[in-house]
DNA sequence: CTTGCAATATAAGCTACTCTGAATTTATAA
DNA sequence: TTATAAATTCAGAGTAGCTTATATTGCAAG
């Protein structure tokens, strides 16, 4: 038998309580008969009377109260599992935890979050912003349901849903001579004095790569691991760069970038979402993911 | 399903600390299918997984910690409470509680509990020696198995178990003018100075009853409640008296009193085991009630 | 990528447990 | 004593959860 079962514990408990076995029945909702039958089979288990019937209403023996004890603890450590427990689901399926690089987006991000919260007031949207590679690293840690990167890669663990494409300009500094052009050509970088990635950025590799196809030859100064440091050397005369037009908009608000369009369709910034490949999500992730593939907002002609 | 069943808090927690389904049913001797499904079911119940298989070898959520942490909880307290209904058990199946009157005596009473000793080695007796009333509190609180008591009065509650008939003898001082007779007949009592028993203790009554049936006058000089004094008294010469022969026997050999057979057989003391009527008597206790009973000592001719 | 192995999941049938309901016994109060 | 409320006993029914067998999945090695 269950010396521990909840229903039975609670029903000794009563039985305790009550000192008696027909109300401690009618409060559980089950049959005097169950009960009995019950505490007969516990003092047969333990090898020991629990209860004194002789007298009515019935005394609890000296093992009867060990046992009652034993029930009260274990119901409440029980009361406080389920609190806890509770929390967690609360928790853990109320919240999407999203793990994302830098360059997503701030203000966008703010976007998607109130929509979120828009739609699924319950919930609660978690965003850690990251280097890309501890990124990869959250989510397969599982302490991010979702990231957000740029050029994903799928890898045994990880799997891709293609997100957006963002477009890629020319940035430079409002006193470049490219500046005032709407347009160029790739042909015209021949030479310039170019800002690049840290080669082992997927940016790093994709542009060098588009320039490369297009037989260009271009004069690297400088180069960083992050956008941050390469709007502002580009800002400060340092040459220009290839960067997605969306996050150079505050820059260009203030006058100290320009963002100029490159006759290359093939030049774009691919952003993903990942997440490990066999991931079970919950009403709530699928609603968020659901809101981010559902808008791909439209690609901001940016200089129009 | 029984969130708290034993067999199903070992298993989980032997699945989280072995982090293996198959090998958690193994080491409790049940089927992978059975551990399995008990995990499901948890975690239907629970509305939340407990954990993840996407890997192996599989992982523990953050509920499956908080329940594991639950389930290690209640095991130990469970192993717990088995000592102490362990503890319980030894002393309450392997004790005896015996409440006695002080005058059942003292040096048999040692005799018997060597005997139940060598008999049941395991067994505890717990002898208290306790005014007569006190002994039938005793009984009746359930704070002794057992009551030895004389001229014993079953009631609703109370059960008497005839235990065995002391022989009365005239107690005198060696130097009262009937100290050398070996017997008296009732008719020569008449008049002498006599020390009794208070009226509302049986063994009065008794003795009473006793001298009224012969016709028998005494001089009463003093009452006292108990053997002990009446001894004392005897002892200073200040009268004779009717008791037990087998309680004499101390100081009859160090020749402070003498006893002195009376030639009625209706004179007796008779002696009893009480217990509450609907006692349920575990294997000790028989024994000890198989050994009073068994034996009753033969009546100690006394003066032979 | 396929293949093989080990772990886990699913399906279906069966066993055994515990509940219910009715009849019986027990404890207490009038 | 009788009347009552309470506890026990017994037999039968429904089902929770086990087992076995089979399918699926995860992972590592070729």
């Amino acid at each position: 038998m269950d010396l521990m079962n909840y229903e039975n514990l609670k029903l000794f408990r009563d039985v305790t309580q009550m000192r008696s076995l027909s109300r401690a029945a009618a409060a559980n909702g089950v049959s005097q008969s169950a009960v009995t039958q019950q505490v007969q089979e516990l003092e047969r288990a333990f090898g020991i009377g629990l209860l004194d019937r002789a007298n009515r209403p019935l005394t609890v023996t000296a093992a009867g109260r060990l046992y009652a004890d034993f029930c009260r603890d274990v119901l409440r450590r029980r009361d406080e599992f389920l609190v806890e427990l509770e929390q967690v689901k609360q928790h853990s399926l109320g919240t999407v935890r999203v793990a994302s690089i830098y360059s997503v987006g701030l203000s966008e991000m703010v976007e998607i979050e109130q929509e979120f919260a828009r739609r699924v007031p319950s919930a609660c949207l978690e965003v850690e912003y990251l280097r890309p590679e501890r990124v990869y690293a959250a989510v397969l840690a599982d302490e991010a349901d979702l990231g957000l990167v740029s050029y994903p890669e799928p890898s045994r663990e990880i799997t891709v849903i293609p997100w957006r494409k963002e477009e890629m300009v020319l940035a430079a500094s409002p006193y470049h001579p490219l500046a005032g052009r709407a347009q160029v050509a790739p042909e015209e970088l021949k030479g310039v004095e170019f800002i690049g990635f840290d080669r082992e950025l997927p940016i790093a590799r994709e542009v060098n790569r588009f320039l490369k196809d297009h037989n260009i030859e271009v004069n690297h100064t400088l180069h960083f691991d992050n956008l941050q440091m390469i709007k502002e050397a580009v800002a400060h005369r340092a040459g220009v760069s290839i960067m997605p037009a969306r996050i150079m908009f505050e820059e260009m608000a203030q006058g100290r970038l320009v963002a100029i369009a490159i006759d290359a369709p093939e030049l774009y910034r691919p952003l993903g979402i990942i997440h490990r490949r066999k991931k079970r999500f919950h009403q709530v992730a699928q609603a968020f993911i659901a809101l981010l593939c559902e808008s791909p907002k439209p690609e901001l002609g940016l200089i129009s």
